[in-house]
DNA sequence: CAGACCATGTAAAACGTTACATGATTCG
DNA sequence: CGAATCATGTAACGTTTTACATGGTCTG
């Protein structure tokens, strides 16, 4: 049980839909878990049967009919319940790096290409989580917001993501940088035409 | 197709059995990649069947015997193949930054144990990546490794390993700092002894 | 009326985790 | 001789990904 907990946890700033929740599970929650809409659809069945959740149909006019989700006293205590309880460590899994890792092996230009776009994809999420971060806080400055705002819990998640996507940037961007200029200088065991 | 590749570059840099393997899984490549010993097994007997890597009996006397791969041309090509495609933006999971999502809504205390927990952690991480840079660039500084150096890729993986450990062990003592201030302060809606 | 977005799923395949199982060899 | 480490798996179970499927409503 694990996407369980992180569903319960994104309800919890107000009512959802399966829909609302797969853009928040894009943006918001995109930090720390990710899951496909299906996902989240399978999700919200399993957990509204298990009395975690409670849905309601919502007559639209403008747009199909939905149903929207909100977190029961039940689901509350599953929560407190898993966040009383040690997990493991967090886990990794980046293609991009298991190709940097073999990069002495192989061509490193496409490697180097998708640092780079990385480096800005990177950038460009920074930026949406600094939005996110402006809109959390509203008018109040962030220390000010941290010492004394009502929900601080998706403020210093959004925080991490920013804080990582800086890095990440930076990483990409020297570790392109640094494999161009090896181009020319260092040959490699690379044999061009050897792959099909 | 995931685990066949970062298996594939850790066998880049010489012959390794299964147990070996799962040991740099453990360290090395623990920065992008996580397997336990039984996928390692099984993946080592897919890739050797497909003919991406070659294996070898090493009989031993001090020792129960073990079956050493080493990667085939076909196996470079491969990853070679892999790296020319873009694969989609890593991902993370995280337990813990579900937990401080949840925070406002629940009692504090253990997150703020684990927060404090897992930056000591975080600390250790980064010290075994420290070693290991400098035992992969021997008695090399830095810069002249990465201008000159053969095997410059599993340096700049463990090089972002030590961004990010660092990176989280600030986070997580900053958040645990930051929530243990609040705890006198700033009341919660959390209402103790409601969770069973 | 086509394309974009809203809204919700089913089914199969691939992948990962957990529990269990076995046996060799060394060290204290 | 018990514990630690080396060495390699099988089987059951749970989770995630991919492909497919459907239909409403609005905007240009």
């Amino acid at each position: 049980m694990a996407l369980r907990h992180a569903v319960l946890a994104a309800l919890l700033d107000g009512e959802h839909s399966g829909y609302q929740l797969a853009k928040v599970f894009d943006t918001a929650v995109a930090n720390f878990w990710h899951a496909v809409p299906q996902q989240l659809y399978a999700e919200l069945t399993k957990l509204e049967e298990a009395g975690l959740i409670a849905g309601r149909l919502v007559i639209q006019h403008d747009r199909p009919n939905k149903r929207v989700y909100t977190v029961t006293e039940a689901g509350t205590a599953e929560l407190e319940r898993f966040a009383s309880v040690a997990s493991k460590p967090s886990f990794i899994r980046d293609d991009l790096l298991v190709k940097v890792q073999a990069v002495d092996h192989i061509d490193p230009a496409p490697v180097i290409a998708e640092l780079e776009e990385r480096a800005v994809q990177a950038a460009a999420k920074a930026g949406i989580f600094e939005q996110l971060l402006l809109f959390l806080r509203q008018d109040v400055d962030e220390d000010t917001f941290l010492r004394e705002g009502r929900r601080i819990g998706p403020y210093l998640t959004c925080l991490r993501g920013v804080l990582f996507e800086h890095e990440h940037q930076d990483w990409c961007r020297n570790t392109a940088k640094l494999l161009r200029s090896r181009l020319d200088t260092t040959p490699h065991d690379h044999v061009p035409g050897q792959a099909h």
